[in-house]
DNA sequence: GTCACCCGGATTGTTGACAATCCTGTCAGC
DNA sequence: GCTGACAGGATTGTCAACAATCCGGGTGAC
């Protein structure tokens, strides 16, 4: 089932970065030119194209001569990405509270109220959508375009990690609890207050994906 | 006089990134394919390549059917790179703090006698070399390639900008100060301090650079 | 004088063909 | 049985030609 014709070299590379996130292109998993450009029905040059931006981004792997492969994110790398993630997250959070307005603060409760939904409901999806969406809105409150372009592109390397820790038992009501007090601190404009909370959500999310990791590797799959 | 010929498409988009770097290439200038491919003497499409991948790192800007251009980071941009890198840079601080190993402090006072040098002999592109050589090397130590990568773009979108800050009267001592304070932290293992040493030092030039960017705009020229 | 229109040059976008390279399996020699 | 050379296919790298698009200037109507 070849998805839909890709019209522009943007939306080409959006889908092959969403296909890798999303786990359909499996890590190390060969990127054949041939056969993608068959697939998304283009020419081989877009792949090509493509397949540059996505090296450039550390989604993809290129060798000279011996194609891309998408690039498995080892352990270690991992947790680098996460710690990346967490300081510029953090320093997001602190400029959000700096720039909040009155409708920013309204939007920001609004999905903190649809998160304890999805956490009484059970809806592990919606309380990660929510999730998503949470912290997309604090990145548009603190409009540093460039410390959230790179938070997407950290984030898009480690996404399939993230199921593990949220799947874990008792997460999502800790996730919220901490998801509040960031919250609270952004819209009382206590940058210092917001920072802390955010660390500390981050942490806890850091400290979870190690135990996830060192699980993997005693056996767990 | 063009350039010695790029063997490797890495090599070129290198190149390319200088040359936008060290201002050969102007903000705003048109960045012509057939043009670029005669001057480093490859192929359009290898030209074609290396723009994709530097309008993905930021630095070009390409629209459709319209070409590219050298991108023109604004002030505010500028501020907003400067206060990312802070970020950043102050984490892989307090990393270099965690895994310092006794030749790292070897190496690391050595480049700190070096900036004393170039301080007391009014070498100022020296003191920059120095600088440079210094935030590698608590790179090096900090062992985070993913943070490394993403500082190395932030920095090249704003060297034009750092020179102006080099320049002002003082500020080669003071940073100098800051330095040491630095290295003195991450050599004694002091994690906190070395990430508040750290902070400390992007924080003077962050507020040095906005003092510049603030006269640049009453007409300093 | 101004506006709309159109045309030609310049530039980018797209495509297919060919060359270079690498990987795999096979086979001869030892 | 093992090693090395070698052929064949698969895949990427390179290139030039053509198509599509944009931009500027000029022309004519009003």
């Amino acid at each position: 089932m070849p998805p839909a014709r890709a019209s522009t070299q943007n939306d080409l590379t959006t889908q092959l970065r969403e296909a890798i996130a999303r786990g359909r292109l499996l890590p190390n998993e060969r990127l054949i030119e041939t056969d993608l450009a068959a697939t998304y029905g283009v020419n081989r040059a877009h792949i090509r194209m493509a397949l540059a931006m996505l090296d450039q981004e550390g989604l993809v792997v290129r060798e000279r001569n011996r194609g891309a492969r998408v690039r498995a994110v080892s352990d270690d790398e991992a947790l680098e990405i996460a710690e990346t993630r967490l300081a510029i997250e953090t320093m997001i959070a602190g400029q959000a509270a700096r720039r909040v307005t009155d409708s920013d603060r309204k939007a920001l409760r609004a999905i903190l109220t649809r998160m304890r939904g999805c956490v009484d409901g059970e809806d592990y999806a919606g309380f990660s959508d929510a999730n998503a969406a949470l912290h997309r809105e604090i990145q548009r409150i603190a409009a540093n375009a460039t410390a959230s372009r790179i938070v997407a592109s950290l984030k898009s390397q480690i996404v399939r990690l993230q199921y593990r820790v949220i799947l874990l038992p008792g997460r999502p009501a800790l996730s919220l609890a901490e998801h509040r007090r960031i919250v609270e601190t952004i819209c009382a404009g206590d940058r210092a207050g917001a920072e802390a909370a955010m660390r500390a959500h981050l942490t806890s999310f850091l400290r979870l994906l190690k135990q996830a990791i060192a699980a993997a590797h005693h056996g767990g799959f």
